[in-house]
DNA sequence: ATTTACATACATACACGATTGTATATAATT
DNA sequence: AATTATATACAATCGTGTATGTATGTAAAT
C-alpha cells in the first residue's frame, strides 16, 4: 500500500491505539512487541513506527485518549458550585468515576493495564507519575470540598478536613486497585456504590 | 568454581535472592536478565538456573521469604482475643504493618516491585492471586473483629459490620498503593499513623 | 487541466543485541 | 564413585530501530 488520506490516516492511527490497548491488557506492557500491536491493528510495524516513536508514546496516546475525559468529567461534579451540601459532589464523583470503571470497557482495560500489565521503571517511571498526578489533584480537591461542608456545617462535628481528605483518597485507591486485581467477585462488586454512600455518609453530621 | 557444602549452597542462594530483590526492584521484573541477577549476586546464571527453574519460580522464593511472617505477625495483633476493645486490634494491626512497610527495606522492596515493577500476565497472573488472598483474608478478620466490636458495645452505633470491614479494607489498600507509588511525600508519609489511628476513631462509639 | 515536485503513509528488509534454556565441563563433597 | 554445585559454551529466538523502497496524495507551476 501507500499514501491515504488525513483522514484514512488518521482511522489507521486510533486502530494502532485501540490495538495496543487490547493487545497491552492481554500481554502486559512489555510482552507486547510491537509487531503484536500492528497485526492486532492489521498493519505492519511500519505503521507504527510512523505514528508513534516507540512503545512508551504508543502508551501516552492510549492514555490521553481515554484518561483527560473523564477526569474532567468527574472533577466537574466534586467541586460543583451549587451543591446545598460539598458533600454530595464527592459521592457523585466518587459513583461517577467508579460507574465508569464498571461499565466502559475501554475506560477499564486503560486502569487495568496501568495498575497491573505495566512496569514503572526507565521511561515510564514518567507515566507513573502522570498517573500519580490526577490522584493528588483529587486529594487536594477533596479536602477542599470537605472544607466547604464544614462552613456549611454538613460535616460531622470533630472531623478534620484534610485527615478526612486523606481517608477518602485513600479508600478511593483502595476500591480502585481492589476492583482492579483479580477480585472479580460479582457480588461485592455491585455493592460498591452502597459502599461510597456509607463511606460519606459517615463523614456528614447527623 | 565448583562444588561448594550444603551451608556454602545455601548462603549462595539466599544471595541470589537477595540480589533478584535488589535488582528486580531496580529494573522491573521484564527487564531483569537473570545475567543480571547472577552478576549482582556474584555468581553466574549457572548458580541462578541451579537454585531457580526461572524468573518466576525465582520471584516466588522472594516472596516467600517476606511475606509469611509479616501476614502472620500482624494477624495475631488484629484477632487478639484479649483485647477490651477489638477496635484496637484492627489498629495495631495497621499500624504494625505499615510500620514494617515504612522501616524495613527488604519488605518494601518486595512490595513496590509487587505494586508498580511487575506485569501479572501469563505465569504472573498466579502471582497476583496469591497476592489477593491475604487481603481478603484481612477482610474477613476486620470483619470479625467489627462484629466483636459491635458486640462489646464499642462500634459506632448504625454501623454495619460487613460495611464498615469493606470500607476499612478499602482505606488499607489505597494507603498501601499511595505509600509505594511515587508519593515520596515526608510529609504525609509521618502522618500515616495518625491517619490510622483517625480512621478507627470515626468507628468507635463516642 | 496537466504536469511536476515533493511530502506522506505506509511495507519490507536488515543488522544488531539481548535472553533464554540447555548441554557440557569441572572440581569439590559426600 | 557418585553426586552436587557451579562455570562455560552453544544454539535458537525474538525484538528493536533504522534504512530503504514505493505508491499515492497534494499543491504549485505551467
Amino acid at each position: 500500500m501507500a499514501r491515504k488520506t488525513k483522514e484514512e490516516a488518521e482511522r489507521t492511527r486510533q486502530q494502532i491505539i485501540d490495538a495496543a490497548r487490547r493487545v497491552f491488557h492481554e500481554c502486559g506492557v512489555s510482552r507486547t512487541s510491537l509487531e503484536k500491536v500492528a497485526e492486532a491493528a492489521g498493519v505492519t510495524r511500519g505503521a507504527v513506527y510512523w505514528h508513534f516513536a516507540n512503545k512508551a508514546d504508543l502508551f501516552f496516546a492510549i492514555r490521553e485518549q481515554i484518561s483527560p475525559p473523564l477526569l474532567a468529567r468527574t472533577g466537574s461534579f466534586l467541586l460543583a458550585e451549587d451543591l446545598d451540601d460539598p458533600l454530595e459532589g464527592v459521592e457523585k464523583a466518587l459513583q461517577e468515576f467508579f460507574h465508569a470503571l464498571e461499565s466502559c470497557q475501554e475506560v477499564r482495560q486503560l486502569f487495568e493495564i496501568m495498575a497491573s500489565r505495566c512496569e514503572y521503571v526507565g521511561e515510564f517511571a514518567a507515566v507513573q507519575a502522570e498517573l500519580n498526578k490526577p490522584a493528588l489533584d483529587f486529594l487536594d480537591q477533596v479536602e477542599v470540598a470537605y472544607r466547604r461542608a464544614r462552613e456549611r456545617g454538613t460535616l460531622r462535628l470533630g472531623l478534620e478536613p484534610h485527615m478526612v481528605a486523606l481517608d477518602t483518597w485513600a479508600f478511593a485507591g483502595g476500591l480502585f486497585h481492589q476492583l482492579l486485581a483479580a477480585c472479580h467477585d460479582e457480588e461485592w462488586r455491585r455493592r460498591v456504590p452502597e459502599l461510597i454512600t456509607a463511606h460519606v455518609a459517615l463523614r456528614r453530621r447527623t
